[in-house]
DNA sequence: CGAAACGTTGAATGGTTTCAACAAGAGTGG
DNA sequence: CCACTCTTGTTGAAACCATTCAACGTTTCG
């Protein structure tokens, strides 16, 4: 019984690549140095130096930056599965804060961990270097949403989005998904105030497409919602040949 | 006379890492495969499947996403020195469209060219993802620009960091810089109307901040417009301790 | 019990869009 | 060379989407 075989990771690759048994020995051990945060509290601050990746195991963390008027954008949720500050390991000093959403448990990561890593299996290399980039398409979607999008089209295609992500590891299906996320957070994430935020989903709750109360996201009508949102998840799924 | 020691490409790595003449030898060794483009035509279609990147020699061009109901949004624009499909070739199709702004010239770079160049020179390669990630961190600044400033602040911030990345390539100063888009582009980049990006930049012009015409950007008050955008140049200036 | 966080709703305000019209310059073909 | 169209820029007025302010309800937690 092997507990990382079905790590949230383990499980998102190979959605999209076969694993060998090697590979996925090597995707163990890069669990190894297991770190638990608490909830609210801010695991690198804006401006910090980097000193270590991690793999988010469970939990759900947002990143953001905040401005010099307080108001925040977040600009990327990561969830199980997701990596976090893979970027700014390799290169430089963060340049947004990351919030655990909830109390997480991540594996920490050091450039030399995942250097090794990719010397051992390019393949693994290339899956790793694929999720990346799907996490850049992502935060290109949202800016797109941001800016010609109304509000209740950002909210059901942020919706979807969120509910793709999650089912790639287990965590979400077509009816919907628990979600431990408030108000303020889809707020701050769609460039909208917390009170519209509150009618929009309303809106939406009466129009009978989605539902989002007490944690746990529903959708009534997804395929109504799709089409609001002119939802493809094409950006996501990456049918084509990824890797022979 | 080397026409490459002079390549924006090179003159930008130049202003963070000290290259040595081998290193300035690969770079030029990239420039081989000149090509050009008109203005208005694609390059690159959303949804093709990648083939090469480009180093952008002289011109401007811009990536933006379509939606289905024809609206559009530009993500970044490409000016000399920058790369451009460099994570497409890598590792996926292109999720969005690159449009020449005007006929521009560049060299086209395939994966094996880049894999060479990061074999014979780790610095540049660390130097060539710096840059990448400074690219990210500006489609980054530019979310939370569209989130959580007004239209003003907006307009302000994306004129200074077009400044900015000009001024690494000779191209910019403090007093202003040539500039080829249209106010369409402005507003297909702000996430605002065509119209409103007129009003704006009268208000901007009549409180003596900046002029916007005929294809120049003139600073009347830098530190005017900085104050107003609030802005902060640290995310491309990379002071830090880059490479030793 | 009181405080804090989150959710909910109404009314007024305002930033931005839309619609409409017009001006000026560039390019095109007759 | 002129009429024509197309692109880009400009301005006003009305409509609309979203914000702000304010108040209140609910739940959680110390």
């Amino acid at each position: 019984m092997n507990i990382v075989a079905n790590s949230p990771l383990t499980r998102k690759l190979s959605a999209f690549v076969a694993l060998s048994e090697v590979e996925r020995a090597v995707l163990e051990r890069l669990h190894q140095r297991r770190r638990s945060f608490v909830a609210g509290r801010d695991m690198v601050h804006q401006g910090q130096s980097a000193q270590a990746a991690y793999i988010l195991s469970a939990g759900w963390v947002c990143s953001y930056k905040v401005q010099a008027d307080g108001t925040r954008q977040i600009v990327d949720f990561q969830v199980p599965g997701d990596f976090l500050g893979l970027r700014s390991v390799l290169l430089r000093t963060s340049d947004h804060s990351f919030e655990p959403i909830v109390d997480i448990e991540a594996a920490e990561v050091t450039a030399g961990d995942l250097l090794a890593a990719f010397a051992q299996s390019p393949r693994l290399a290339t899956a790793i270097l694929w999720a990346a980039s799907r996490d850049e398409a992502m935060v290109v979607e949202h800016l797109v949403g941001i800016g010609r999008r109304d509000a209740d089209a950002r909210m059901a295609h942020f919706l979807l989005e969120l509910g793709s992500r999650l089912a790639l590891v287990g965590m979400g299906r077509k009816e919907g998904f628990d979600c431990p996320l408030t108000q303020y957070h889809l707020a701050d994430t769609l460039g909208l105030s917390a009170v519209h935020v509150n009618r929009v989903l309303r809106q939406l709750r009466e129009r009978g497409l989605v539902t989002f109360r007490d944690g746990h996201v529903t959708f009534h009508d997804y395929c109504g919602l799709v089409d609001l949102a002119e939802f493809d998840p094409a950006y996501l799924d990456q049918t084509g040949p990824l890797l022979k």
